[in-house]
DNA sequence: ACTCATATACCGAACGATCGGTACAAAAAC
DNA sequence: GTTTTTGTACCGATCGTTCGGTATATGAGT
């Protein structure tokens, strides 16, 4: 079993319990592996596996995301839709946490992982209002929506976990698309 | 010197560092105070202190929010913006993190918390959609918008604070009166 | 006025448990 | 037979918590 095998329990781990939250107890639980496998496989030992996690997660965003909106030129309604229901399905209906916020939240792993975190915001943002400039959007106007986008996100996460109820993730997921496109003369 | 004295002080640590992060030995440094001071105060240790720092901000919704809500009959616009002023104001302009967000995030808080953090978010929700209800405005739509506000506010900070950047928090606590008052007809 | 009792606020030291991490040899895999 | 992977035993540090006890102040009993 290489590394990668282990990265996705990683993630999902990293969000359900945070940065400070897991312990190596857990995961050598939740793996199978000894504390001495999993230290083989990331040397740098909890440090190290918070990262593959968030290196993951941000490869996600380069390959699963990045491609839709660098395609989108001639149909940004349509781009904005295939990027919401591939967000949707990456947290599972609302349901899973986000892995940028859970660490952003916390001093500690925020100080070891703000570079990726504050990197994958920007590219995000940064490919939403590309697509939205070349649609004629002024460029300002642009990078809000954008900005727009990652907020209605990560707010609708935070606040369908908090009221145990999915249903306003679900709503902003489908009303996003046209929200990023209103005003447009494409 | 009173329990009470030191639950700012607590409010300001769990948000820094979330539940899990907060060690007593931080508490005991921060607040002056021995840890077995601390239980002199807080006899449910470490959950008793984390419950009256929430409690604490479920008070300030209550006190400084829920009012500026409940008299808005007349003048929506108004009280919104007197909302979001009271708001930026508790978040220090979008440096400091919500309570609520970092305790829901953590599996192990949300479980202990999550009754309390779900109320506040309802409360608030409740009261921004009945101001719209008085206005004219339809139950759902009105509901909708106010959980939007949370939306935004939640999302705000999350984003600001993985920037680095506060200016998206700004913005958006300037635009959500106009944006919760849009197609008002009073 | 002078004890004595009670209550409040505080503290240092130590508890058992768990933390992240390491050493090393057995065992699989090639 | 060598390399890769793992189980076990272990480390010092820190975790949340508790113990035993001190200082001060208030108030009752006499």
């Amino acid at each position: 079993m290489s590394r990668q095998t282990y990265v996705p329990k990683l993630i999902q781990l990293f969000r359900q319990f945070g940065y400070e939250g897991l312990s190596l107890a857990k995961i050598s639980q939740a793996t199978g592996l000894g504390k001495a496998s999993l230290y083989h496989h990331f040397p740098g030992g909890k440090a190290e596996m918070a990262e593959a996690a968030l290196t993951q997660v941000n490869q996600w965003l380069e390959t699963m995301i990045m491609p839709i909106l660098a395609d989108a030129a001639s149909q940004p309604m349509e781009a904005f839709q295939a990027m919401c229901d591939e967000t949707n399905q990456f947290f599972n209906e609302g349901e899973n946490s986000c892995l940028w916020a859970v660490l952003v939240l916390e001093q500690a792993s925020n100080e070891l992982f703000h570079a990726q975190i504050s990197h994958a915001f920007s590219q995000w943002i940064e490919a939403i209002a590309q697509v939205l400039v070349t649609a004629g959007l002024d460029e300002t106007l642009a990078k809000q929506r954008g900005e727009d986008a990652m907020i209605a996100i990560q707010g609708a996460l935070i606040l369908s976990r908090s009221l145990h109820n999915f249903a306003p993730f679900q709503r902003v997921i489908k009303q996003l698309p046209q929200q990023l496109c209103q005003d447009l003369e494409t």
